[in-house]
RNA sequence: GAACUAAGCUGUGCAAUCGCGUGAUAGUUGAUCGAAAGAUUUUAUCAUGAGGAAAGUCCGGGCUUCGCAGGGCAGGAUAACGGAUAACGUCCGCCGAAGGCAACUUCAGGGAGAGUGCAACAGAAAUAAACCGCCGUAUUAUUAAGAUGUGGCAAGGAUGGAAAGGCGAGGUAAGAGCUCACCCCGCGCUCUGGCGACUUAGCGCGGCUGUAAACCCUAUCCGAAGCAACACCCACUUGGGAUUUGUUUGCCCGACGUAUAAUCCCACGGGUGGCACGAACGCAGCGGCAACGCUGCGUCCAGAUAGAUGAUUGCAGUCGAAAAUGCUUCGCAUUAUCGACCUGAAAAUGCUCCGCAUUUUCGGAACACAGAACCCGGCUUACAGGCUUAAUUCCACC
RNA sequence: GCGGACGUGGUGGAAUGGCAGACACGAUGGUCUUAGGAGCCAUUGGGAAACCGUGUGGGUUCAAGUCCCACCGUCCGCA
């Protein structure tokens, strides 16, 4: 299954500043309701609403092949999660990476998810 | 065998499950839009999917646009010579200088006899000259040394990064390239070798501070901007600025056309192309000392757009740590044997240490540096471990 | 992608190629006060010393914070 990502900035601040947070040991979780997820869903083929996630490394984590592996992994738990469980669609999910998930491997990313996802109330 | 020098290669592999980008094929007994053509999406199968530096953005080029008739100035870059190349500040060869026993390495390596500037402190004096000093002479005084004035000199002293070649002889009142021999350095001419930088030998002239990575001079080269360039399509029409002549690449010469009240310029959204056949890669042969070039055959090898290679394991390799076992050099102890006046010879067993091999266990994503974004040629920087080739010096043996 | 600036004591921030740390703040000690503050005075880069010190490493120069080259880091601008 694909995943729309966000793209925009203004997106991206609007859910920092509006939305529902969780912040963990290595990510930090922000969900916000996507006021266009309807017109998302009819231009959609398949008529559904979907979360359209987003993924923020900073500089600081060190150099691209980290950033790219550290999204990697984060990406990789989410699918995981979003497989196993059924989560609430129609959502703005960002997801911010911290220092020690450079070394974390997806399990332990996968754990943290699942707490953060029963706390913000998104698992149906 | 050790040390050192130079050049080059490699940059974990295989398998299973889930998942991602791109391309091809198939499916409407998948979906949406549409009258249809078709478009978007989805499912399945197959193929394919990061680097030697993809990095830094330090140079050079292709490509595209700007207005390409042309010239100059400003600005920038380079700096022995010959070649390679699309081009270069790169590379190869060679010359000179410096370093190293040597292999070899390093060098912004033109001009200070065109001009201007700067050289702190110290020192008498810093690009010209006299503090102490040496010598002649006049005056004065005296036993004498001396003191003062005047003239000559640059040998000696002290300072400094640098004080106007070095050393010896002649010469002189004292001295001085003032003269001479030898040596050093620079320039010019002729000659030997070389395409050339340069070099060999000789002759002549000269003895000049350093600094051009200070300004500068000489020679050669460079129009500017960049794929967020640029072209096309769709949507939307809004905002900002300039001007009395206007436009055009920083400026000037020059060139060209336009308008008489409006004219001109700029900017903002999305998509497609640009965009993967190229100064391409591999192999072989030929030419060249080499960089490199030519010919033939074969191959098609990423094109994302918040940015695709990952996750979970298993096996193998490598690295590190720990343990066990085996082998071995040296050392120590014990025992027996042989020989002898004495030093001794050699074997077995045990212990200890070092090294090597094998096995087991453990490990921070253990296994570096690091991720294409228009494309190439270089340079620079980062990099765990492994491998190869060539050369030099030293040691040992034959 | 293009192109620009800056790294100096604990901090801010000076310094024509010529004795490195002006000046200010802070810190420490002293003075004053019953005590504290303010004021005044002194010290303040490291090291026992030699010497080493201007982000790092080279170079030019008699001499480099300054000039040149290559890196590292921080910050800014344009699109």
């Amino acid at each position: 299954m694909k995943y729309t990502a966000i793209g925009e900035n203004h997106l991206f601040l609007k859910v920092y500043s509006r939305g529902k947070k969780f912040i963990g040991h290595y990510v930090a979780v922000y969900v916000l309701i996507d006021y266009k997820a309807d017109k998302f869903m009819k231009t959609n083929p398949k008529k559904k609403r979907i979360n359209r996630i987003g993924i923020t490394a900073t500089k600081k984590l060190g150099g691209a092949v980290v950033r790219n592996r550290v999204k990697r992994i984060v990406r990789e738990a989410y699918r995981l999660y979003d497989k196993s469980h059924k989560l609430k669609t129609g959502f703005l999910i960002v997801l911010k990476v911290h220092d020690s998930a450079v070394t974390a491997k997806t399990g332990d990313v996968y754990g943290e998810l699942d707490t953060a996802m029963k706390k913000l109330g998104m698992v149906l």
